[in-house]
DNA sequence: GTCTATAACTGGATAGAC
DNA sequence: GTCTATCCAGTTATAGAC
């Protein structure tokens, strides 16, 4: 059903063999991160992937062994950065005499690094939240990604919370700090509920009121906590 | 690789041909929505589905369409129900002189039916509840099911948190909800993330425990609303 | 390092037997 | 209504040319 289909001979073709694989590699990264945000794992294909990172198949064995090896450098990319940071935030924050500001200031310096210092760094992280915020609501992930990338600083910021609230059990500093990466998550997700459900009136995409909103929510919450 | 892949001849071989439908159609959905929960839609095959719930690919077809039909069916089974308990139990909410326990009861009527009404019933929702998880924090199925099958019961909530609060701006009504279902949804995925974070202290699988920390959790983030 | 061709396989869908 | 056989488009992975 494929009239002569001779296979064409190998041509070069003009291609530039250059030897900075690092350039080849980020595309293939930065192609990932966007369409697997979109569709998973599983909703994308390799061929996909290399078509808009403007490669071939090859190079994904190349650079990463296989799709879910492509999948996991995706993930990590840019964890570590985001902990160095959080961890240097964190160590910075003195201990001021105002409770409610300590935890707005915690928490703030949590979720900072995830939008970057500029707006056009911040539009850079878009396709990064949006993945995270898939696969933190998954099971799948959690051992292989989360629990060796992402927990660390999460620990510690649950440390320095317990730390302005000794007289609260851990447990409810935990299942609250839970609360907030939950509200998190769903929010970098923008799927555009908040928009339809406030009439417009809200707007996923305005990431500076989300996160104003979110802190002025879980502030009172963690305050709430130490009136009991 | 295969000596002698001759093709069997069809047997019927002592399968009932029975005339309930009713019974395959709905293993097919059992089925699916465990399997779909947790590799969603891409990471699951149909094969598997019918493996799971012994029958043959072809009553995919019948029954449902395709295989995106299927996933539809399954994320709207259950969603008129749940509407109906919601509003129903919206309707018979009294309307106390305390307003913290107002609040309180809007939330608790909301989710409540996402936990059925005994330990058995809860255990059966829990896939369903994984891949609302799932689907929540994805662009993907915002319009078609989102939409027109979830938003209708969230929006009359909205409204009576707002009624509750008359000197509160919707909009930030809207995000605290919305927060609310971050991280309610968050939660219901079970990922096992808290375990870890807490080092044991606080289990995901404990519903009754995080359904009391998050209205907890929740209430006084709406009452601070109240006092701005 | 880059790219092609192909192997080996799995996917969803469907026609048609019973 | 139930089940099988089959089609074929699409998948990942890889050997090997340049």
């Amino acid at each position: 059903m494929n009239p002569a289909a001779t296979p064409k001979p190998y041509t070069r073709a003009g291609k530039q063999p250059r030897a900075d694989g690092e350039k080849t590699k980020e595309s293939i990264l930065d192609a990932a991160e966007y369409l697997f945000s979109y569709g998973g794992l599983d909703g994308v294909s390799i061929r996909q992937i290399t078509k808009r990172a403007s490669t071939d198949l090859g190079s994904i064995n190349y650079y990463f062994g296989s799709k879910i090896g492509l999948f996991r450098a995706v993930l990590i990319r840019r964890v570590a950065g985001m902990t160095e940071q959080r961890l240097e935030s964190l160590s910075k924050l003195r201990a001021g005499s105002n409770k409610k500001n300590a935890i707005r200031e915690i928490l703030a310096a949590f979720i900072a690094p995830l939008f970057g210092d500029s707006p056009d760094q911040c539009d850079q992280l878009a396709n990064y939240r949006r993945l995270v915020a898939l696969v933190a609501n998954s099971k799948a992930w959690q051992e292989e990604v989360f629990r060796q990338h992402y927990d660390q600083a999460a620990e510690h910021y649950i440390g320095a919370l317990s730390k302005q609230m000794p007289e609260v059990s851990v447990a409810q500093v935990c299942w609250y700090f839970n609360f907030f990466l939950g509200a998190l998550t769903n929010s970098i997700a923008e799927t555009g509920r908040v928009d339809r459900l406030s009439g417009g009136l809200c707007e996923s995409a305005d990431l500076e009121d989300m996160q104003n909103n979110l802190l002025n929510a879980t502030v009172p919450a963690f305050m709430a906590l130490l009136r009991t």
